[in-house]
DNA sequence: AATTTAATTTTACAGTATGTCAAGTTAAAT
DNA sequence: ATTTAACTTGACATACTGTAAAATTAAATT
């Protein structure tokens, strides 16, 4: 009775304005996360919700992302895809070892402090949840690398217990964490900042 | 057709054993939800196997404590208070103000470390979720406040900007985070507490 | 020993969240 | 005009939280 449908004869398929739609998408669903990630938390932060600020529906966040701890994923990622590359580039290059510890430190209290909030959250989810953190704790390595290279150069031996000990304390003094705690006890990021870069120096140096 | 229930005569009641009893399930629910806690994070803990690991019923966890966030709440609180009050004293029945420094320094990173994993998911929670947040930091007060006491009488003025910023230091290293943060990179957690009280005598005294 | 009392269990329910599926709609690309 | 794929719609299964009321159990009282 009802016609049938004919059958599909694949053809060839550009999607240049659709893609550029779809990218509209992601960066406002991203976007929305972060804002509602920062004003109620996470476990505010629901998919409907979500959805409804964004603009799009339940399932496209799902179609673009997969579950909600992979928009996490992916909204940290573009963080640190924004942010950390070309910063990190600036650090390794500076020719002086002691400025490039100086670099160091000024690259990450400025990034603490600009996504102060975010951070704090994600990292959050990352102490709550072993999966996440393995995810986050990966995606931290690369701190973890040039901390280690900018200490092994300042000493110039590597491997020694002294070296090692100023590593770790390399780690710790430039972590989200000691920012976070350290702002919080004064009364801008800027100092908070300036304080975590004396303290370096007076340890590491 | 059916017999009536008799009226209840209201009669005197002391309940010796059955609040023993009570007890026995407080504390066994709270061990498991630290087990749980430490172990599968706070995602997978759920009130079900909550209740299934200490051998209750989920109603009488909520009978017992109230909601997920209170179990939580419970849970800290009865660590401040096993671990808290007599160290607090400890440091402050100091004579003298350097080896008060010291000795809170030590009180701390030996909390931290004792109870590393559930404090790290508990201040994770907090992170992710600004209301658990508020009372986290309601219960954090008294080291804020030992730290300003200690600062304060180490500098003999009070106000001066040297000073705030010596406790916002002090307050930054003796974090759990911090001391998180170096544990992870020194080798071992008493290591890292020698590191700690170094930092803060190099920082503050 | 019989009865009263209250803790605990059982059972049921409402509300909300996640994640998936299939069919329908829409608009860009051909 | 037709094909294509993103997107929406609506529905569903599952799981967790929190609450309520009746049934059960064991301690405390008489």
């Amino acid at each position: 009775m009802a016609k049938k449908k004919e059958a599909p004869c694949k053809r060839p398929y550009d999607l240049g304005k659709r893609l550029e739609l779809s990218d509209h998408k992601r960066v406002a669903i991203l976007r929305a996360a972060r804002a509602q990630l920062e004003s109620g938390g996470f476990l505010q932060l629901t998919m409907n919700t979500l959805a409804r600020k964004s603009g799009v529906t339940r399932q496209t966040i799902h179609n673009l992302f997969g579950t909600k701890a992979e928009v996490l994923e992916a909204l940290f990622d573009q963080l640190a895809l924004d942010a950390g590359l070309e910063r990190m580039r600036i650090v390794m290059q500076q020719t002086n070892t002691e400025s490039m510890l100086t670099s160091f430190v000024e690259v990450f209290t400025d990034f603490w402090a600009k996504n102060r909030l975010l951070i704090r959250r994600i990292h959050g989810i990352a102490a709550i949840d072993p999966e996440f953190g393995a995810a986050v704790e990966a995606r931290n390595r690369r701190r973890q690398m040039a901390a280690t290279r900018i200490v092994e150069r300042l000493d110039g031996a590597s491997g020694s217990e002294e070296t090692k000990r100023k590593i770790a304390v390399l780690w710790a003094l430039t972590s989200f964490e000691f920012f976070d705690a350290l702002a919080e006890g004064c009364g801008s990021m800027k100092s908070a900042a300036d304080q975590v870069l004396a303290l370096v120096r007076k340890a590491v140096a």
